[in-house]
Order: structure tokens, then sequence, then C-alpha cells
RNA sequence: GGCGCUAUCGUCUAGGGGUCCAGGACGGGUGGUUCUCAGCCAUCAAACCGGGGUUCGAAUCCCCGUAGCGCUACCA
């Protein structure tokens, strides 16, 4: 019985980004849906790119998906450690082996050899391919070289004869290279630090995982890999390419276009919930018919078989429906308590209005909201005093005869209401309508822009009751006083 | 250039030879509900890359082409 364990192997050069979160995500899934163990390990043998603020960045973009590791940074476990750049001593050893049994030998050339040999292979039409010169020195040139203090770099020495090199992958089937269209590959760079190949492998041994599941910009790399496991005499995991995350142009997604890390959506007012769910779908599919999946629902039903092959596009639309689908999902108290933290790192201290008002808000904000940032642009006649008027609703108002007087007259109803409710404030302004003679509509349109400078906002009620009595006198006279100063309606005295 | 991967509505996808004049969802259009918006309900438009095969029968299998993407480093 071979148990499941799987790894997501980020190198540290930035944040999180949404294709590593799916990355992430799928074989957390894959771990929980077979009771298997999710490795998380560091690939940080690129000391000049590695910071260990990228570190700390990708670890708190894990934490906030909701993607715990069962062994890996911050947990320990059996396997360690879990940093590539503490693993030196243990590929340094098996380099050896590999040396010793002849397959792998140090190459001497330098990197501007390599250079220039390349750019002559490329200019001669031939494929850039190392020529192994140094796989042919002999003991004693190896010796001569590194007594003029040549720091050489370890190659993996692979098959005289061509072979194919092929493994049965989970999303795309039977996958074959020819091994003659690799070459000596690089496993220890001169200053003794692993490539990631090598790294990679040693590490996927030791760590005993059973099940890679990785981009499939990693695909050519599969081949090399499968020849390393050889040459060690293992046998390789298994493997599941998923394929790229595209941007909207059909290109690999990248910064240029727009946000990719799961911290930026998360700054963009998109939940966790929301983010799993979208990007669970991005490439994955139960039935083609339900959409909507928590991440405890998804450790239940996700197959690895199911992962489609075909890149996907990123839509930021279907993203923002996936959330807005969350959003309204979640037990008020929680809706209220997230919109409040959004709301609070935009400077924003709703809290001090007390748990009543801060929940008439946010219900008050209700579908409107697909996103938490929205509650910003929602909620705004109430997060700024006086909000913004649109030039559109305020020219509108403008061309409304007989606003004014209604403006007014609501304030005056509005101060004398005595009981400070929802069913109040709406009798209030329907009964007021009613003995204008008016349609409640024609009260209610100009109160909505007078008080929240939109056309559209949440119900007029609410948008009263929240601003509180003062405010909305207020806001009413105001827009009443500059109507008549502005209306070519106004009667001009 | 070489090698590899992929190819169903604008987008995410279901579909694994007949039940598909291809289903769902996002987005879009229209209508309804309503104080606006949102939401909700109803409804419409929208796809099997092209060409050969295989088969009684192909979206489904094979081949070729085309296109997109990836890799081609002492990066991961």
């Amino acid at each position: 019985m071979t148990s499941v364990r799987v790894r997501f192997a980020p190198s540290p050069t930035g944040f999180l980004h949404v294709g590593g979160a799916r990355t992430a995500l799928y074989n957390y899934l894959f771990a929980r849906s077979r009771g298997g163990t999710f490795v998380l390990r560091i690939e940080d043998t690129d000391a000049e790119r590695s910071t260990e603020a990228s570190v700390q960045a990708i670890l708190n973009g894990l934490r906030w998906l909701g993607l715990s590791w069962d062994e890996g940074p911050g947990v320990g476990g059996e396997h360690g450690p879990y940093f590539q750049a503490q693993r030196h001593t243990r590929y340094a050893r098996v380099a050896e082996q590999l040396s010793a049994q002849g397959r792998a030998y140090p190459c001497f050339c330098t990197p501007e050899e390599l250079e220039a040999r390349r750019e002559q292979q490329l200019a001669r039409g031939e494929d850039p391919r190392y020529d192994r010169r140094c796989r042919t020195l002999s003991p004693a040139e190896r010796a001569a070289r590194a007594a003029l203090g040549l720091r050489p770099a370890l190659r993996f020495a692979l098959p005289e004869e061509s072979q194919e090199v092929a493994w049965d992958d989970v999303v795309r089937g039977r996958v074959a290279f020819r091994s003659d269209v690799l070459d000596d590959f690089v496993l220890l760079r001169a200053d003794g630090l692993p490539t990631y190949n090598f790294a990679c492998v040693v590490d996927d041994l030791e760590m005993r995982i059973s099940h890679v599941i990785r981009g499939d910009d990693h695909i050519s790399n599969t081949p090399r890999q499968i020849l390393l496991y050889e040459a060690m005499a293992a046998s390789p995991p298994v493997f599941a390419h998923a394929s790229m995350i595209l941007g909207p142009d059909g290109k690999r997604l990248s910064k240029r276009h727009g946000a990719t890390s799961v911290e930026a959506f998360g700054d963009q007012g998109i939940i966790p919930e929301g983010m799993v769910n979208f990007l669970a779908l991005l490439g994955w599919a139960l039935d083609g018919q339900t959409e909507i999946f928590t991440l405890a629902e998804l450790e239940k039903v996700f197959a690895l078989e199911r992962v489609n092959p075909n890149p996907a596009v990123f839509d930021t639309q279907k993203l923002a429906w996936v959330n807005a689908q969350h959003l309204k999902r979640l037990d008020e108290a929680d809706r209220v308590a997230r919109v409040m933290a959004f709301l609070s790192t935009r400077g924003h201290r709703l809290a001090e209005r007390g748990p009543d008002w801060c929940t008439a808000f946010v219900r008050a904000l209700g579908d409107r909201i697909r996103t938490l940032a929205d509650a910003l642009e929602v909620g705004a006649f109430v997060l700024e005093d006086p909000p913004p008027m649109e030039s559109e609703a305020w020219a509108e108002l403008l061309g409304r005869a007989g606003a004014a007087e209604r403006l007014q007259a609501l304030a005056v109803r509005v101060r004398e209401t005595r009981e400070w409710s929802l069913e109040a404030l709406e009798a209030g302004t329907r009964s007021l309508a009613n003995e204008l003679g008016v349609k409640p509509g024609e009260v209610i349109a100009p109160a909505r822009v007078a008080l929240t400078g939109r056309k559209a906002a949440p119900g007029i009620f609410e948008v009263m009751w929240l601003l509180g009595r003062d405010t909305v006198v207020a806001r009413l006279e105001a827009a009443a006083v500059r109507w008549r100063a502005e209306s070519p309606l106004a009667a001009r005295v």
C-alpha cells in the first residue's frame, strides 16, 4: 500500500500567484480527498532571487486560502528540512553516488564558453545542446583542471543510447519524449548548489512523494527527472500536469494582466471562499452543472482525473460572481465582520457606530456587493460626508420640476418623524407623497440623489435610517437650496 | 528552429461512437417584480478549428494541417 503524499513546492521569488495557488489547491484537494499528506516545500536554491519576505508572503497566501499543510515550514515533519537551502548535504551525497556510478561528471566549461557555443550552434541551425566535451575527460585531465583552480559544475550523463522516456500523466494520458532531445544537464552548479531538476527529484524521493501535481510548464522537465529516478534506481512518482492559467488575451497570466497574486485579490475584496471555488473551477469540473463549492465540499468530491488539460482563461467577471455567491451564503454575523474588517483596512472605522448599525449597514448593502470592495462604492453615502455627487444624477434632479419643494417637505417630515425606524420612515415618506399628490417615486428619486449623490443606491429608507436624522435633514435641505440656485426650473425672484 | 502540450458558445465547462438539431454557468439582450440599483424569475442569441480517414453511425477514435501556449539556462 502506497500512501498518497503530494507537495506544493514554490520558489520564494514573489507573492503567491494565482497559478501557484491553483496548483497548491489541487495538491491539497487531492491529498484530502485521498486521506493523504500535503507537504509544503520551499524551493529556495536560487539564492539570488529567493527572499524571506517571499516565503512569508506565500505562507500567508496559503493560510488565507485555508490550505493547511501537514508537513513543512512551521509544522515540521519527518522528512524535513523543508527548505532546499538546508538540504545541501543531501544533494551532495546523491551527487557523489551518481558520480561514482558514472552517471554524473564534472564539467569545466564556463558559462561564457557555453554561451558562445550555444550561439554558434544556433548560427549553424543546430539545436543548442551541450556538446558533452567534458564527459570524456580522463581523470588526469580533470585533476589538472581542478588544480588550476577551476570549479566544475556536475552534469548528468544521459544514457548513451537514445531511449523513449514516457509516463502516464493523470491529466493528459501518455506523454513520451526521446531522450536524445535532451542534453547532459547540470545537476550541481559550480558553486555546489543544486539545480531545480536535481533538487526536485532528490527531495521528492526522500519525502516519499507519490504524486507530483504541477503546472504543464514542467512537462518538458519530466523526462529529465524520470531519467534521474532511473539512474537512482528509484521508481518515479505519478505525474499530473495541469495547464496554465491564461490572461484574457490568451497569453500566460502575468503581472501585466493586473492583479495576479492572491493577496491582491484579497485587497480587491475577494474572499477566500470565492477565490478557492473559482480557482477549483479553472480546469476542473464536477459534472458541468454544480458551480458553488466550499473547500470542505471540494475535499470530498475533487478528482484529479477530472482535471481538464486545456489552458483556462482567468475571467474576473466569473470570479466576481462566484465571490458574490459565497458572500451571500455567509451567515450574517460573519458577513458583517468581513465587510467591517475590509472597510477598516481602508480607513473606515465603522464599529464605533454600534453592532446594530453595522448589521443594518451590511443588510442595506445586500446583494449589491459582489466583492467586499464594492462596499466602498455602494456604501459611499455613509462613508463620506457629503458623498460625491454624480454629475449625471444632479443634472437629472435639476430637470425635475418641483424637486426642491419635495425635498424641503421631506426634510420637515423626517424632522418630525418620532420613531426612527424603517417602517416610520417609509410611512412618513409615502404619506407625504400622497399629500403632495405625487407618486412615491417623485419624492424618493430626488431624495436618493440628495442623500447619496447617485441614481442607484440601497433602499431609500435604509439609507435614511443609517444616515440618521440630522444628516438626512441636512442633505435634503442642502440639495433643496442648491436646486433653487441652479435649476432653470426654479422660480427666480 | 527543435521538442512537447492543447483545441466544444466571447469566457469556464459537460460530453468519453448513436439518447446532441450539443447541456450548465459567467457575461450579453429582452420581459416581469420593485422607490432606483442589485437580487430574483422567465426568455433569447451564442460553440463541436480545417481536411482526410475508421465506422452502419462521429463533438466523441486515428492521421495531417492550422492556431495558441509551454520548454529549449550553472531559473524554478
